[in-house]
DNA sequence: CAAGTGTTATAGTACAGATATAACACTAAT
DNA sequence: ATTAGTGTTATATCTGTACTATAACACTTG
């Protein structure tokens, strides 16, 4: 379900909150649904206890999952205000990179093009 | 000419190795142009020696400056092979947005209509 | 009550980034 | 030759972040 990367120069932590916001924005995870106890997910991955609240913490403050004492740690059930900040910070990101577009002179043709290749490229998996 | 952003997370080296690299690719710095000696920079931006003198030895080693002892640090000039390799290293940044755009169910016409719209934006400035 | 859950706190280790300082080597101008 | 400006090398130190280790406390459920 979850999947640390040694080779990622992301911390652990930081590759949890990931990998969990991807199952969330995906689907994959349904609201109120329970997610691995931060005790059985450090057991899991073989990390620390404190290293996976970090996570679990850092989540609950973005509004992606809230957590019950003595029970765990549920998907959050509104998607859409997390919907709408994602692709917010995913506009971002694009803005970003039409900038560094800028700096090595590519095109908006050459952008769409890459894209539009990308795109399939992904559907072809 | 380079500046450093301390609220940026981004290490101090590793933004002026970005700075210069722009300059350089953006066609801001020329060939052979003599970029601000080591304690120059750090004078400037109000910090060490070795600070810069690891950012540009790294860009030495990525091929976009050369130093001569006694004398200074340079542009290189072939920016060709630079250009190829930053466009690579773009294309993968891409490719990466691509596979988030995906999780957060961003079309292939939206992220063309998010690019195009951004490209805009750009040139209103 | 016991087992499983989240929570809080503290201390310790490791590493990366940045600093401080000094000494050495080369170049160009005088 | 001297001086000022350049790059280079080396070492020690400080700081913050990530992660670990450990322990204790609080809540929920069976």
């Amino acid at each position: 379900m979850i999947q640390i990367d040694y080779a990622n120069s992301e911390s652990i932590y930081i590759q949890i909150k990931e990998n969990i916001k991807k199952l969330i924005l995906s689907g994959g995870l349904k609201p109120d649904e329970m997610i691995p106890s931060v005790r059985s997910l450090a057991s899991t991955l073989a990390i620390n206890v404190n290293t996976v609240l970090r996570a679990y913490k850092e989540l609950e403050l973005e509004g992606y999952i809230y957590s019950v004492q003595g029970k765990g740690n549920f998907v959050s059930g509104n998607n859409n205000s997390l919907k709408e900040k994602s692709v917010e910070d995913f506009k971002e990101k694009l803005g970003k990179l039409v900038k560094e577009a800028d700096y090595i002179n590519i095109t908006l043709e050459e952008f769409i093009n890459m894209a539009k290749e990308l795109y399939s490229d992904k559907e072809e998996r």
